[in-house]
DNA sequence: CGATTCCTTGAGTCCGTTCAAAGCCCGTGG
DNA sequence: CCACGGGCTTTGAACGGACTCAAGGAATCG
């Protein structure tokens, strides 16, 4: 346990940290219930609402973002199965969160009480998941800041089929091509137009379903303009 | 102290997370030494060290920045008095960290030994700080991904003022225009000519000094196009 | 007081946007 | 089984904001 933690680069006394219960069932249960599913498209929570609870993605996909007031939109985040989303530092959230796809969440209450049960595991993983966050949130700024539409679209394709863990070429995009510009600050008509010219360049296939798409060069795709430091592939 | 960490949302049980000495002494100490001071614009750890410290600004202003091969930079963050950095979730840092100012830097060792001696202070500090570092980059990708020069400008502005705490209408921007561009995803030029315009509208006031600005509508600045949610303001 | 560096300004270009329309899937119902 | 309808996606043409390139100005430092 205390192994686990100190891998994240954080004390192993972190580990004690419960106060949010474990799930014990995989289905929805009486009391305020630790599961909740979430159908393509509903919200789970609004900016503004309390945030009372946060939650883990057991299946299916979800999206944070914030608006402005004149409806512009930014999808800070795309959260799979194994995320952790909706932890805020003040009392109310922060961003709009929404299912993408249908969903199925593990809810945790984020009051003080209820220390007792867990092991530890739901603590590490809470860390864990806030580093990684903002690691994923670094390089999404350098994408959204510094990147052209092509790149992004490139980074984005790389990003993902390594985060669902994809092993063959074939990935399935769960999310819309307006989903894909308010996350890659582009609009759709620049995602689709990027998308294309990376199929004509040859580096990816676009299947009749839109929402599919094939990695023919991964390689190609991932050293568009490759990052400095640790994974410096030259 | 439970109720402290409760505060930020996450479990009581956090605050025993020690794990990272506590600073005894507010000077530089010997053995690896628990103060640093950098001089301005010196390099405080680069992309691909190994993350084996963090830090704390004690004072000055520090900046963590990505690049790309071809140059492009993306300046994630600045941090000011108080705020933490350097905290990875694997063994390498995956930013550059410099001195913007000179900055007097509280260091911390993120091996798991030495959890004695800490009351939790530390620990408390270091989620709430995660998750404000999580907070601000959500922010941060709204304006990098939908917003115009001139709001960025107005934005950045508006925030540093909140941050530093500013409370007349003065203020020092510690930093260059060029770290200004690259952490706005603008360039220079277009750095200079939006906060001239906001000059020329009145919302600002440049005095000789180029690092000194003068807030003279924050409540304009602020209103650009506002968020939706929380603190919405009609 | 000169030199260097940083900042500002100007002119022209380009990438992504905007506005508009057509194309393509897919679900529905006849 | 196929025609129809609606939404999403793609494509086209023109526009515009930020960029690039290039110079000029101002402040700071030696």
């Amino acid at each position: 346990m205390q192994t686990a933690l100190a891998a994240v680069g954080l004390p192993p006394a972190l580990a004690t940290i419960p106060q949010c219960r474990t799930p014990s069932s995989p289905v929805a249960e009486a009391k305020g219930g630790f599961r909740r599913t979430v159908p393509a498209e509903d919200e789970i929570f609004a900016d503004g609402d309390r945030a009372g609870t946060f939650y883990k993605v057991v299946s299916g996909v979800v999206r944070t973002c914030k608006l402005l007031s004149d409806g512009r939109r930014q999808i800070d985040a795309f959260h799979l199965p194994g995320d952790i989303f909706g932890l805020e530092a003040g009392a109310e959230h922060r961003v709009n969160a929404e299912a993408v796809t249908e969903a199925r969440l593990e809810v945790y209450r984020r009051e003080p009480r209820a220390l007792a049960g867990d092991d530890g595991t739901l603590a590490r993983e809470i860390v864990a998941s806030m580093l990684k966050g903002l690691e994923r949130a670094q390089d999404h700024m350098m994408l959204l800041g510094r990147k052209s539409a092509r790149e992004r679209i490139a980074t984005f394709l790389i990003t993902f089929s390594r985060r669902t863990a994809c092993t063959g070429t074939a990935m399935e995009l769960p999310m819309s091509r307006t989903d894909m510009a308010d996350h890659l600050g582009l609009t759709v008509e620049s995602v689709s137009r990027a998308v294309t010219q990376l199929e004509r360049e040859g580096l990816i296939a676009l299947p009749p379903n839109r929402r599919m798409v094939v990695l023919r060069d991964k390689a190609a795709l991932a050293r568009s303009p490759s990052d400095f430091g640790s994974r410096l592939v030259l």
